[in-house]
DNA sequence: TTGAAAGCGCTAACAT
DNA sequence: ATGTTAGCGCTTTCAA
């Protein structure tokens, strides 16, 4: 019990009574091999529990690690738990591992987790960017060849391969399906730093969507919750207002959460919502929640595939892909405007 | 441009005009070294862009790599996605990376994932065993010393360190709630392969309540369903028998989505219903969802901390960790049995 | 305070 | 069909 030493290929070697290269051959398929010479190493190799040691073949070899690293913010969040989920599937069916690190939205522990990274060699790079991050020290690995892909978020600093899904198609989407339904006062809540680009884009997609109905863009309906709860309150606020809006956009999961939270506590059947992600039970609720889904499995595929064209040569100039979202319409979107609120025929 | 070769300490060390030897006391902040070559050193590992390879470091300590194993499922489930999540925060807190990969619910997958992860020398491993898979070729890597820790089900044919949740105990405590707000008939709607061992301990949870209260168990109202749909399908099968039961109890997420969506679509809210994982709107349902809260994070965290213990030389017998539930009240649990059931004052 | 040599486990490049 | 030698990038051991 207890930390014996791992045999090695000279173990095997030894025992079989054969040269190291001759296992070597055996396990890796390669030369020209008596049967009877492989039956035997293979004996002795499972005898002895012999497991060839991946760091020393690589290192050998030359070649960068067969891992590639991925670091998203936060595991625990579906939708980059849906991102590792897609980004592994590829990875894997390319033979190379998956090494992943969390950030926790801090652009030192991202950076830290991209050094250990670089210096384990990894083959290829994935990041979802925290907020705060730069990447000009990524310049260097870049020009020598490493893949790096950003996803969900551009980097900062760098011109990169990246990512992302079609934030600004989809908020417009949403907001106009919102207007093609009456509604001339849309609120829109935002949870993640504003400074975001999911956030921006989709902010700009809001307003994209108000300009090509004519309508004004009030700044006053225009609102920031740091959680479920913030958001849930800033729904409450907007309501609240002289000129409420009689149906709101909600820019993230967050967002989207607090305010079925607050409508649905507050009983107001009557506001309209649409909002950014697809989650779960969302048909079960009362409305039923119009949502505008992402794919975030699709995006990690997407960034995977990506990389690995690059790590098979494709020298093209980066380029941005970007993951169509889909409007799943389910009802909450179609309210009525609250009576008394302007209410021209749909054309 | 593209794939020159990294520079190595040996040219860092020939550029610096000192040894190898000096290069690596100074990135290790080892033995004494002069100010001045310090600095030196420094100046031209900045200028060269120099990374160590940890790989060959590793190699020569003959140390395992500062890496562990993670084997999930499927990252794209929350429930796993936290999990991992866990086991990364305390991973990486010791300095240790994470490798992981998903085995697809697939017993060859996940053997190939723990076969890469031990020929990269893996400092630990950590599973989530898939439903067919065996566990006895790990008998040699555990005598060996390598912390093995199972998560969320024990292992199958090797006595190992495990993680889990109090399935058992927290079904018991589910279906008692409904018990206690008068219901007699109570089905049970699994999900997950029935032979998986959350779901056997849940199912015997529900027969714990059951026997408690002095009920008999009724075959009739036992029902599975292999994914979000059948289980819609599988409560209406149940709620049409002749004489059906007035509450359910499902065992896991997507029986419960599955539930949520047959009784909210059938207009059925006078059916109680309570069921294991808590998703994220269940406060947003109407009825509020009462659930049975899983940590998966928690499951991570003690797995990771438990299998690190191992790694600092705790010698002692394989323990099971059982992590608790929480039985989150919203009011779907205490509807009343529908008109004509016998309805016994609670004591 | 620094360096030289040996070697971690493996495989490429040559023998044989 | 098999064996030998050298060396991947680093650190250990011993010496200066």
């Amino acid at each position: 019990m207890g930390g014996r030493r791992r045999p090695t290929m000279a173990d095997v070697a030894r025992e079989a009574g054969v040269a190291a290269k001759t296992v070597s051959r055996v396990l890796n398929g390669e030369g020209p091999v008596a049967a009877g010479t492989r039956e035997r190493v293979l004996a002795v190799v499972g005898r002895l529990g012999y497991r060839p040691n991946l760091m020393a073949r690589n290192m050998r070899v030359g070649a960068a690690d067969a891992t590639v690293g991925l670091v998203v913010p936060e595991l625990g969040n579906p939708f980059f738990g849906a991102v590792a989920g897609g980004v592994e599937r590829v990875v894997r069916a390319r033979g190379l591992t998956l090494v992943l690190g969390c950030s926790s939205e801090t652009a030192a522990l991202e950076q830290a987790l991209i050094a250990t990274f670089l210096a384990r060699r990894v083959s290829a790079l994935m990041i979802v960017p925290s907020a705060a991050a730069e990447h000009r020290h990524l310049r260097a690995e870049r020009a020598a060849g490493l893949p790096i892909v950003f996803l969900d978020r551009p980097a900062a600093g760098l011109t990169a391969d990246c990512v992302v899904s079609a934030n600004r198609q989809g908020a417009r989407t949403g907001v106009a399906h919102l207007l093609a339904h009456g509604h001339r006062r849309v609120g829109f809540i935002g949870d993640r730093p504003a400074g975001l680009h999911p956030r921006r884009e989709r902010f700009q997609g809001y307003r994209d969507a108000l300009e090509e109905a004519g309508l004004p863009a009030d700044r006053a309906l225009v609102a920031t919750g740091h959680d479920r709860e913030a958001a849930a309150a800033a729904a409450r606020r907007l309501l609240a207002l002289p000129d409420p809006p009689t149906a709101l956009f909600t820019g993230d999961d967050l967002a989207t959460t607090g305010a079925v939270v607050a409508l649905s506590g507050a009983g107001r059947r009557d506001v309209a919502l649409v909002g950014f992600d697809d989650p779960p039970l969302a048909e079960c609720l009362d409305p039923p929640l119009t949502a505008v889904a992402q794919d975030p499995a699709g995006m990690g595929v997407a960034a995977a595939e990506l990389a690995l064209s690059r790590l098979d040569g494709d020298r093209s100039r980066a380029r941005r892909t970007v993951i169509p979202t889909r409007l799943v319409v389910r009802g909450s979107g179609e309210l009525r405007p609250a009576p008394g609120a302007p209410r021209p025929a749909p054309s």
